[in-house]
RNA sequence: GGGAAGUUUCCAGAGUGGCCAAAUGGAUCAGACUGUAAAUCUGACGUCUCCGACUUCAGUAGUUCGAAUCUACUACUUCCCA
């Protein structure tokens, strides 16, 4: 396994700590810093694996949880595991429905020994335990799988914060060993919701599980992105430089840059292609709402600067009819150009930290999409 | 030529004396969306000096304390019979 799975740190910013590397899976490298398209349901809703290859995804995140109510692990397992079953032959991360008991919060009783779930779809009731979700995970067959962890909701008193998180370090153990698929790695979740202490404590523990990565977890849930970041500088010195480091759930371009900027590696996020959905493109110039009316008649490309496939046949007018007719095309377009123009925005970052001008590149990056930045940029 | 029904705010369409600036859809306009119960959700949608005021329900004239709602006539639309 650490000859098919390892991380190869190439660069450190020596101003931010912002960092550029390999990591190196059984289904090829991930160069990073890398945002990772969500495929929640063993498919980027709205686009073909291959054309997600030519938006240069690298890696996408599906989930555990949805694929056990459906189809069934089992059926992926049958079918050759995810990979197979959707096409994809790069590398895929699972998220273990720890989100899940979250989001879906109302659904849900959480024990120590584990989680009732009420299916979201038909309201049966299941048990989630730390073993079944590794048996359900190692069935699915990512590369890289999460730990089933508790994810606090932002507002949680310290003490239920620290239940929690005392909660996902068992769970981690539980984990830990009943994983058995080799070709797998885990990746421990730190959460302690927005107390320092607990943050800290959270990931001393996950680090004696941290081989080959960690998860940082309980993040964007509704907080200023100020504290978001006070977060990630208190775990930022306390990081191992040898394994990646994955933001959970993030983000938008800015908290991106500005993960980046506090040692982040990976990110994952809906965001991209949930907006694209709902007629919003990311573009070098800020967000445009392309269903609103001025775009009627313009005729220009999304972003100029774009060389997606969206921007390079398609004009805003004939999107904006799209969406205004409801044709599904308009996802896929949408789609398409805004998880490209996030993985370009990575890979120009990673571009910029090996030549030594991250914060520089983040400026002008930063001023050009109109973005707020914190002072670890001098765009604020 | 004769008879019947109808005309409501962008469209469709409720409302048949006060609780009506007028239900509900749609269209339109705008906003939100961060490990996906989201091709979803929210708001606006007569005018204004917008916690209040004003002008509306084909037109005109009436009845009434009060009319989109009742009466008369006019105009227009649709259907049926010749």
């Amino acid at each position: 396994m650490q000859e098919k799975f390892y991380f190869e740190l190439q660069k450190v910013d020596k101003k931010t700590g912002a960092r550029a590397g390999i990591l190196h899976t059984p289904h090829g490298k991930i160069v990073t810093p890398v945002y990772m398209p969500v495929g929640t349901q063993a498919t980027v809703k709205g686009i073909l694996p291959e054309q997600l290859k030519s938006v240069n995804a690298q890696i996408i995140l599906s989930n555990a949880y949805h694929l056990y109510l459906r189809p069934g692990h089992h059926v992926v397992a049958e079918a050759g595991g995810l990979h197979t079953f959707m096409g994809w032959d790069r590398p895929i991360l699972t998220d273990s429905g720890g989100f899940q008991v979250f989001s879906l919060a109302k659904l849900n009783k959480i024990q120590d020994e584990g989680v009732y779930f009420q299916s979201h779809i038909d309201g049966s009731k299941h048990f989630f335990t730390p073993e079944k979700v590794m048996e359900i995970e190692n069935a699915l067959g990512a590369d890289i799988i999460m730990q089933f962890d508790e994810c606090s909701a932002y507002g949680s008193d310290f003490a239920y914060a620290r239940k929690a998180l005392e909660r996902t370090s068992i769970w981690l153990e539980r984990c830990a060993r009943a994983h058995t698929n080799e070709n797998q790695a885990l990746f421990p979740i730190v959460q302690g919701n927005f107390y320092r202490e607990l943050r800290l404590k959270s990931l001393e523990y996950a680090l004696q599980y941290a081989k080959y990565g960690i998860g940082i977890g309980g993040l964007s849930v509704g907080e200023p992105k100020a504290k978001m970041y006070e977060m990630l500088e208190i775990l930022q010195p306390h990081l191992p430089q040898n394994i990646p480091h994955y933001l959970m759930g993030v983000g938008t371009p800015d908290c991106l840059l500005e993960g980046v900027a506090r040692g982040i590696d990976m990110f994952d996020c809906v965001y991209a292609t949930r907006i694209a959905r709902n007629g919003t493109a990311l573009t070098s110039s800020g967000k445009v709402v392309v269903r609103n009316g001025q775009y009627k008649n313009d005729f220009s490309p999304l972003d100029e600067s774009c060389n997606c496939i969206c921007c390079k046949n398609y004009t805003k007018a004939y999107l904006r009819h799209l969406l205004n007719t409801g044709e599904i095309l308009a996802a896929t377009l949408l789609s398409i150009h805004n998880i490209y123009f996030l993985t370009k925005l990575m890979q120009d970052t990673r571009k910029a930290i090996l030549e030594d001008r991250f914060v520089e590149f983040a400026n002008h990056f930063a001023k050009q999409m109109n973005l707020a930045m914190t002072t670890k940029f001098d765009v604020i």
